[in-house]
DNA sequence: CAGTATCCGAACAGATACTG
DNA sequence: CAGTATCTGTTCGGATACTG
């Protein structure tokens, strides 16, 4: 993978935004997380993925599958058996979302206290504000 | 910043989840992106990123001014003067975001590519399914 | 087990109008 | 310039019921 010279700023303007939007909500960052340690049945993700529905499970695979990003192997058995792993375009994302997984657990309370400190100002503000002529 | 041993697995059940879904949305993805490289004010910042509306912006920016990511300031001047920038907190963010975005916009064609295989699978299961009793 | 289908309330997000 | 406020259509997403 070499450097790209003509993309330079972000391009905002083009079709990238609707890719990371699907990409990057989530849902997908922790089945792309998931699957990059292993290949994982529906069960296993969900069970994996706290607090997740069943159909924000299917909704999520099948979008990623769509995208090429996981690839979905059905087993005509009884019961059914479905695997699902990264392709290796969607492997090629599991670093950066590692990263950025990670990074939201290690920032959790940094983050938490921030609102708590910026909910503290504001009550403050409004408190002053109160009652006064317009 | 060290090793967190402690981690291991990914912390889905915390409240990484909703910290994940605060930063990783596509408005605030940009905004940290094009913080990265300077300051703005929110009208460069608007005209910086296509599609999003002044509502959106604010919102976003609010969000990420909360989370300690970002932060503001006014200058009392007529007319109004508002300076974004990212906080120390937020540059911590910002490669990763950097490498997302890139990511998105290196790998755009190829994901188009995978849908359009996709649909035209989708549309041909359909197609032998068509009118087949049940 | 691994889904699909449907319903429905909640949250999101655009358009528009107004303001210090 | 940098917002806020409001209204409204759209999408999201959980709950539930059903199936090969």
């Amino acid at each position: 993978m070499e450097v790209q010279p003509p993309e330079g700023r972000l391009a905002t303007g083009c079709g990238a935004r609707e890719i990371l939007d699907r990409i990057a909500d989530k849902w997908s960052l922790y089945v792309i997380s998931l699957l990059g340690e292993r290949t994982l049945r529906f069960t296993e993700l969900k069970r994996g993925i706290d607090g997740i529905s069943q159909r924000m499970l299917t909704v999520t695979l099948r979008a990623l599958e769509r995208d090429g990003l996981v690839s979905r192997t059905v087993y005509p058995v009884m019961p059914p058996r479905v695997d699902y792993t990264l392709t290796d375009l969607g492997r090629t994302l599991l670093e950066t979302v590692t990263t950025l997984v990670g990074w939201a657990d290690r920032n959790l309370e940094a983050i938490e206290a921030a609102r708590a400190d910026y909910d503290t100002r504001a009550q403050a503000l409004r408190a002053l504000t109160e009652g006064l002529p317009d």
